[in-house]
RNA sequence: GCGCCCGUAGCUCAGUGGAUAGAGCACCAGACUCCGGAUCUGGGUGCGGGGGUUCGAUUCCCUCCGGGCGCACCA
């Protein structure tokens, strides 16, 4: 850094600016900072950065793409650019821009020395608060593997956010007064089921749950008392109430531990049943009836009811009635109507809150709290500048409407900061929906077919994870003999940890999961364990290095060679962008992104050290590739903590 | 009916206007008595079809085909 008046990750944003400035000097042209173009070449031959700007200007300017390139280059020579040293032209029109590699170098061995476990870090999110909320699973059954997916991602998006500055606060939701609840207390009552000696509360309730709504099916009258129940539940104090609270209160349990063992953490949970009681929604209506935008229908499909006029807004256009309902002719408020109220809380501007309590203390050592009906205030949850809703695209609708509503109600501000992050669902592989005794059309390996938590179909969150452990911890006492069992049952769960989370969050949010066994339970290739072997793999090179020689080589003096090899510069690079990974991840709102970026970093460090010997170098050699080592090592620690991956010395 | 998403190699996926479209899995063949073979190297006439915009389209627009989802005074 020293010398440098910016970090490398801002390069880009410097040339841009320089382009940009050049086209101005040069033209007379003003391009937005979008529209100029900076990209890695495919071949190395065409330098390291380049920019086709040339070939898009050169209509709009009448000269020759090459003469445009030329006074380009020629302008970016005459700038003073650290981490740049040369600047070529190339047909038909692309400037080439080629990298110091020495000084980038440099840079990063000092930034890494300097920062450790904060290396990547970014500040793009100083002084702004976000409400991420994720999980949100209905407490009445196991999570499945749909689950996992939303809290793998709200959990990476959080630990995404916290890095790039952000001030992160996982909320996670729990319907306790649902129909869902409601299912498993009717179950409960009218088929008096009750869980086997050693079964999981929450296998049990699976099961039931699946029972239960079939029997409706053939049972009008426990139909009726799903009713008696939902309102004996809304109604408290009642042991129907005091039963369903139960039943929530063991599920969450449940599924706390379910997400704790693969390092999911929340800051609070907050209860539906507290946001009734605590009348959050009476007080949205005076809200919103002060604003003056609500609308009292006096006639037509709407009549009597309290709706939001969503007309004019272009995604509603087309409906045949495109006014929400929020308070209904006979003056009960709808689901919108509650969301609208608890959205406004999280950006605090409800003027009212929860009462608070500790729920536990979590593996991680961090507190957990949760809303409550009446204790303790406290004024540190909610007011957000921007929310994220982790919510699966079925949904998509329901949140354009809580966003529309909120920017038609008065309150715009918050509207456009509720950010709807909508990812598909997860569907079963024709394989996997075999394995599980699902009738499967024929023989194909094309195809998908859809989970039912109604009718139990699916693959619960702990039985994959109980697979994926099992698994590696084969493969652990195959290659450690010398180690007991214990230890490999240790190493398999952090495995198990990496594999899992890393099959949720590589891919695209917008496609659907087609969940496979085999592939899950994959530990090679583009997989997590990779990721950990990398790092081991680093790990275990520092472990062998004289102990005298090691401590002696500091990455703020140690020399670079002038003969950076292929590998070793591909490497170098792949460490040098972990924090505009970060920052474009965390922008974009985008975990698979990072992933990606981090099976890279993985992948620069394995070609490395293919071809590299680090121990039986030169002396000279020996120390640059052991600072080498370690900057890899640290800032692939710092991308698995990221993506919430144990980094294992040992595997 | 209206709207949204998806369609890239046998399979699962990267690639949001640029140079020869990339990975993993599966399959075949290889890797020095070298720091760990959960690795690496080699093996491939693939962007659903058709129009358009552009110097340039897998990428943007239109249309058709195929697949998924959503459009409550339900939660």
């Amino acid at each position: 850094m020293e010398g440098n008046s910016y970090h490398f990750y801002e390069l880009e944003r410097v040339v841009k600016g320089v382009l940009r400035q050049g086209l101005k000097e040069l033209y007379d042209l003003n391009l937005a900072e979008g529209e100029i173009t900076l990209e890695t070449p495919p071949q190395p031959e065409f330098g390291d950065l380049s920019t086709p700007l040339p070939l898009r200007l050169a209509k709009v300017l009448r000269r020759p793409p090459l003469e445009i390139a030329g006074q380009l280059r020629d302008f970016l020579s005459g700038r003073e650019l650290p981490y740049l040293r040369e600047f070529t032209v190339t047909a038909p029109g692309y400037v080439n821009l080629w990298l110091d590699i020495q000084a980038l170098t440099r840079s990063v061995f000092d930034e890494i020395a300097v920062e450790k476990d904060k290396y990547g870090e970014v500040k793009v999110g100083k002084g702004k608060k976000v409400v991420i909320e994720h999980t949100n699973i209905n407490p009445n059954k196991a999570a499945h593997i749909g689950h996992l997916r939303n809290s793998c991602l709200g959990d990476t998006l959080a630990r995404l956010k916290r890095r790039a500055g952000y001030e992160v606060e996982v909320q996670n939701y729990i319907d306790d007064t649902g129909v869902a609840v409601a299912d498993i207390v009717v179950g409960l009552q009218e088929l008096k089921r009750e869980p086997a000696p050693n079964e999981r509360f929450d296998y049990f309730c699976w099961d039931l749950y699946t029972e239960v709504n079939q029997k409706y099916e053939e049972d009008a009258s426990l139909k009726e008392k799903q009713r008696e129940v939902l309102r004996l539940i809304e109604e408290g104090n009642n042991p129907t109430a005091e039963l369903a609270k139960d039943v929530a209160r063991r599920i969450v349990e449940c599924h706390l531990n379910t997400m704790w063992r693969l390092g999911i953490y929340y800051n609070l949970l907050t209860w539906e049943s507290d946001i009734i009681r605590l009348g959050f929604w009476r007080h949205a209506f005076e809200l919103l009836k002060e604003k003056g935008h609500l609308v009292h229908e006096e006639e037509g499909e709407n009549a009597g009811c309290w709706v939001v006029k969503l007309g004019d807004v272009p995604e509603f256009q087309n409906l045949e009635n495109p006014d929400k309902v929020l308070v209904r002719s006979n003056g009960t408020a709808t689901y919108t109507a509650k969301d609208i109220a608890y959205q406004l809380w999280k950006f605090g501007v409800l003027g009212k809150d929860f009462f608070y309590d500790r729920y536990c203390l979590q593996p991680n050592g961090t507190v957990l709290w949760t809303s409550t009906s009446e204790g303790t205030k406290m004024d540190r949850f909610g007011r957000a500048q921007q929310v994220i809703n982790v919510i699966d695209l079925r949904q998509k609708y329901l949140q354009d409407v809580l966003r529309f509503s909120l920017i038609k109600l008065g309150f715009e501000e918050q509207g456009k900061n509720s950010i709807h992050f909508g990812y598909e669902v997860v569907a079963l592989s024709p394989a996997t929906a075999r394995e599980l005794g699902v009738p499967v059309e024929d023989e194909g390996e094309k195809g998908m077919y859809a989970m039912s938590g109604r009718k139990g179909i699916g693959v619960k969150a702990d039985d994959l994870v109980e697979r994926v452990i099992e698994r590696a911890t084969e493969e652990v006492a195959k290659r450690h003999p010398e180690m007991s069992p214990e230890e490999h049952k240790k190493l398999g769960q952090d495995i198990a940890v990496g594999a899992v989370r890393y099959y949720m969050e590589r891919f695209n949010i917008s496609n659907v999961l087609v969940f496979d066994f085999n592939e899950a339970l994959n530990l090679q290739g583009n997989t997590g364990p990779y990721l950990q072997y990398a790092y081991a793999r680093a790990a275990n090179i520092l472990g062998r290095v004289d102990r005298e020689v090691l401590e002696d080589i500091d990455l703020r003096t140690v020399s670079v060679p002038s003969d950076i090899t292929a590998e070793e510069k591909k490497l170098i690079r792949a460490i040098a962008e972990l924090p505009a990974a970060t920052e474009r991840a965390a922008e974009n709102l985008a975990p698979s992104a990072f992933a990606e970026y981090a099976y890279n970093l993985a992948t620069s460090f394995m070609n490395f050290y293919e071809t590299s010997p680090v121990l039986s170098a030169p002396p000279a050699r020996m120390r640059f590739r052991v600072a080498l080592v370690m900057s890899f090592k640290q800032a692939m620690a710092n991308a698995l903590a990221t993506l919430g991956i144990p980094a294992l010395p040992r595997m």
